[in-house]
RNA sequence: GGGCGGUUAGCUCAGUUGGGAGAGCACUUCCCUUACAAGGAAGGGGUCACUGGUUCGAGCCCAGUACCGCCCACCA
């Protein structure tokens, strides 16, 4: 070591991340570790999509775990030799996207309509240049080894390419058609949005009974909603078939109040005779349920409320213009006067909200394009029943079939500016439809002008294909090949239908192989409360200020340390635990580097101290990548910590002090050895610490990024030298314990007498002077007699023995009696009897000998 | 209305196939000993949500209850 690099390992006596980790983030970019050649095939390589981050977004705890997860896949697999790629890119978000930009305009007192869509569009992109790539920037501070060399966006030009073929085939496919149907209307986007954007939403709302005169009777039939605005749009009244109370009215009509419609009574299993009077006025252009009643029974669709929300013409002069919200109470004010209002009553049911917008859903029925799924589905069933792909934890798996299993036609059209212009051209000569990957010139049939659909297609709808788009499909490209099918996708649980169950679709679709082996579902990280963290309620926490605060290597491993199970609550002590931990390991390192003789780093035991080090730490190795590889990122986290600290640091180095400071090669090269294997095991959960503390190791010969991961070497592993060091350890605690509870001074060393050899670390680490003969005994610490001296106080051994007798007369009782249940001794184990006896007897012999 | 997960120390969480309840943080005592005070040593602290069952033996298996949290669902 230079002896420049010596002083600032000697002078660094605290781990600095923020001195540290962007400099170390740029040797790897810059030394192109994380930008493979395409080569080979897809089975050999490693290879990952990432989540697609919102370009509109901020990282957030949810991608902090994420990342951390993948990437420490991702380079334990890269330091295996395997050619690994983690894709990049970022999502268009279309909603998202669109309403921060009308923000900004509506800000400057403009509209995108004012701009027009042409300028708008534009817009969009201007902002996604200057601030579409803060995510990937953030995806850097926590140290992801993504290809930042081959970045995609959802809408770049390769990837429109894709989205276009992708739809032009599900369209000769007769999978994607247009249609009239009731979609779920975003007010706020004014757009349609999937049945998955929908939240529904616990809401305190008003029951309101109106009475429906029967046509030429003096009967009336009561029915109850929520929506009374909506009843301007009723075409029918149904009762269930089976209603005895009504039989003798299907068929007839009711008259609907305030507009004097005349409405057929109409009978439907759908229909509970239970819920109010039993009788349901149907609004099949307002309500999902009644819409599919409606087209059963042929009924006539009228839409009162229109996209903007506000009543349209056909709810007449009364209530056109209104919003939906001002036209309920013009409603039931004119019903009450009329005296058609039976009832008001409070009432709690679940309403859908935009999952985007937070604007109550409007049901209405609009002109869309839909995708047929079932054909779809049915192959992505059965692929994730026969596991080729995987799904861990197990749960997910049926939650995923049982979705899969009632999946229904999924709306892809969406009212807005930004995002995939649908790729269909219309004819307004001759009514012809041309869907095509290129914008045509003219159209095909009668060479009349054409025009391009104004919607864009969900977002959902271009993630779907992520896996195979981003490496260049449709062309056949050595990306392609190389590295699809991807190795696994760790995803949010909220995404499973969303997203992953998309692109198992249409990866076994269009590229021919389910797009990943592995769905890990991880676990969902809560603010310190409990309760969900997010931005509206302000529960968030942001992972670029706790790495400011700790680093990043302390929020990964954090994370992963915490992320045990499904719900976890943010822990401020597992950031500070992986802070504490790069501070050892740092700390650790300086004193075996600044110390070690100059040697080659190898295993050279020379006593049992060094086979129990050796072993731990080869068993280690073999533990925490088994966790890693299945996905148990906490477990494998903090065994490794307990290792190092525990049994590396608090045992073994204290134990080789002496002949490390007298610089004994045999040790030294173990040392470097073990420190080499810890460095490399540990480098996946975290890279920066393991990385800057390997420059200074004498066996450097490179970035540790790109350094072999370590493999278990079995012909270390010593059961032997394990027990033996351990029963030397156990008796060190024990030894401690006795001179604190007898309240010994800290810094004296006790005389001591031993039966037998004791390891020499025994008596040094828990300060005991080991003599010959002579010496009154004053206490048994196992096998150790420790000897009267002027630094005991007798009183307190003489408390400390009384003490010690009674815990072994309990424990002998138990044991006592647990051997005297006949029932215990005849049924249970040999080994569990056998060793129950064991204990007793030791326990009796520990307590005749503090009887004497 | 269905389904899934959770309930263990003051806090956040572990707990393998059933065989004397663990970690980190916090707390108490001692120690600035030449890697680290973001450190070291020792210690206190638990009716494992509740009820019943299976078993020689249950935190763990079974049945049920309560509370918390998620997901799905067309009852006005």
């Amino acid at each position: 070591m230079t002896d420049e690099r010596k002083k600032r390992l000697e002078e660094a006596t605290r781990w600095d991340p923020a001195t540290v980790e962007g400099r170390v983030f740029a040797e790897w970019v810059e030394g192109g570790y994380f930008h493979p050649d395409a080569e080979g095939a897809g089975g050999e390589s490693f290879s990952v999509a990432i989540p697609p981050p919102n370009v509109t977004g901020a990282l957030h705890m949810g991608h902090a775990l994420n990342g951390s997860m993948q990437d420490a896949l991702v380079r334990m697999n890269r330091m295996r030799g395997r050619n690994t790629l983690w894709i990049l890119g970022t999502d268009h978000a279309g909603i998202a996207t669109q309403a921060v930009v009308e923000k900004e305009l509506r800000a400057e007192g403009k509209s995108r309509h004012e701009l027009g869509r042409e300028a708008f569009v534009e817009r969009v992109w201007a902002w996604k240049e200057e601030y579409g790539s803060r995510i990937v920037e953030q995806y850097k501070r926590l140290g992801a080894s993504c290809d930042y060399g081959r970045e995609r966006f959802t809408l770049d030009e390769g990837y429109v390419r894709a989205v276009y073929r992708v739809f032009k085939q599900l369209y000769d496919k007769g999978y994607i058609y247009r249609d009239n149907y009731m979609v779920n209307w975003d007010p706020g986007s004014r757009s349609a949005i999937s049945d998955l954007e929908v939240e529904n939403r616990e809401v305190e709302d008003t029951l309101y009974s109106i009475d429906y005169p029967v046509e030429g009777s003096d009967r009336v039939l009561t029915v109850a909603t929520v929506r009374p605005e909506t009843m301007l749009a009723d075409t029918a009244v149904a009762v269930n078939p089976n209603d005895e109370r009504y039989a003798g009215l299907v068929g007839q009509h009711c008259v609907l109040p305030l507009v004097g419609r005349r409405l057929p009574i109409i009978a439907d299993e759908h229909v509970d005779p239970e819920f109010g009077t039993g009788a349901l006025k149907i609004t099949p252009g307002h309500d999902p349920n009644d819409f599919e009643i409606g087209r059963k029974h042929g009924l006539e669709e009228i839409g009162v409320i229109g996209p903007d929300g506000r009543m349209t013409d056909e709810a007449g002069e009364r209530f056109a213009g209104l919003t939906a919200a001002e036209a309920q109470e013009a409603v039931v004010a004119a019903l009450r006067e009329e005296g058609r209002l039976r009832a008001e009553e409070p009432y709690a049911h679940s309403v859908p909200f935009s999952h985007r917008s937070g604007e109550r859903i409007e049901p209405l029925i609009s002109l869309q394009w839909f995708c047929r799924m079932d054909e779809l589905a049915r192959p992505a069933i059965e692929a994730v029943e026969r596991d080729d792909v995987r799904i861990t934890p197990p749960q997910w798996k049926r939650v995923y079939l049982d979705w899969m299993n009632e999946i229904r036609p999924w709306c892809v059209s969406r009212q807005l500016w930004w995002g995939h212009r649908i790729p269909v051209w219309y004819c307004d000569a001759c009514e012809e439809t041309i869907v095509a990957e290129a914008t045509p010139e003219r159209c095909g049939a009668c060479d009349g002008p054409l025009r391009q659909e104004e919607d864009v297609l969900d977002t959902w709808f271009s993630s779907a294909i992520w896996p195979f788009a981003t490496l260049g499909w449709p062309d056949d490209t050595p990306e392609l090949r190389a590295f699809y099918p991807t190795s696994f996708l760790t995803t949010a649980r909220e995404i499973l239908f969303l997203w992953v169950a998309r692109m198992i679709m249409t990866g076994i679709e269009f590229a021919g192989d389910v797009p990943f082996r592995d769905v890990y579902v991880h676990s969902v990280i809560q603010a310190r409360d409990g309760r969900r963290m997010s931005k509206s309620l302000g529960t968030g926490i942001d992972p670029l200020g706790e790495i400011d605060e700790h680093g990043a290597d302390a929020l990964r491993f954090g994370l992963l340390a915490m992320s045990s199970t499904q719900d976890v609550r943010y822990s401020d002590a597992k950031v500070q635990q992986g802070r504490d931990l790069a501070n050892k390991l740092w700390n650790a390192s300086r004193l075996i580097l600044l110390n070690a003789a100059e040697v080659e780093p190898a295993p050279r035991p020379t006593c049992p101290e060094d086979r129990w080090l050796l072993s731990r730490l080869e068993r280690t190795i073999g533990s925490v990548t088994a966790k890693l590889e299945s996905y148990d990122f906490a477990h494998a986290a903090t065994e490794v910590y307990s290792f190092f600290w525990s049994e590396l640091c608090d045992w073994y180095l204290e134990i080789v002090k002496p002949r490390l400071y007298e610089g004994e090669e045999e040790v030294s090269a173990t040392l470097l050895y073990s420190l080499e294997r810890v460095l490399a095991l540990l480098h996946p959960v975290m890279p920066f610490v393991s990385e800057e503390i390997w420059r200074y190791h004498p066996a450097n010969d490179g970035h540790l990024v790109v350094h072999s991961f370590p493999e278990v070497d079995e012909s270390l592993i010593d059961p032997g030298a394990e027990a033996e060091v351990e029963a030397g350890i156990d008796l060190t605690r024990r030894l401690r314990a006795w001179r604190d509870l007898v309240e010994a001074p800290a810094a004296t060393v006790l005389p001591a007498r031993a039966d037998g050899e004791q390891q020499e670390f025994v008596g040094r680490l828990a300060r005991f002077e080991f003599v010959g003969d002579g010496g009154d005994p004053v206490a048994s610490v196992g096998a150790v007699k420790v000897l009267a001296s002027a630094e005991i106080d007798a009183e307190a051994v003489r408390a400390r023995l009384d003490a010690r007798r009674e815990e072994l007369r309990s424990e002998v009782a138990r044991a006592e009696g647990k051997l005297s249940n006949e029932k215990f001794v005849s049924r249970a184990p040999a080994e569990v009897v056998e060793e129950e006896r064991e204990k007793l007897e030791r326990y009796r012999a520990e307590l005749e000998e503090l009887s004497e």
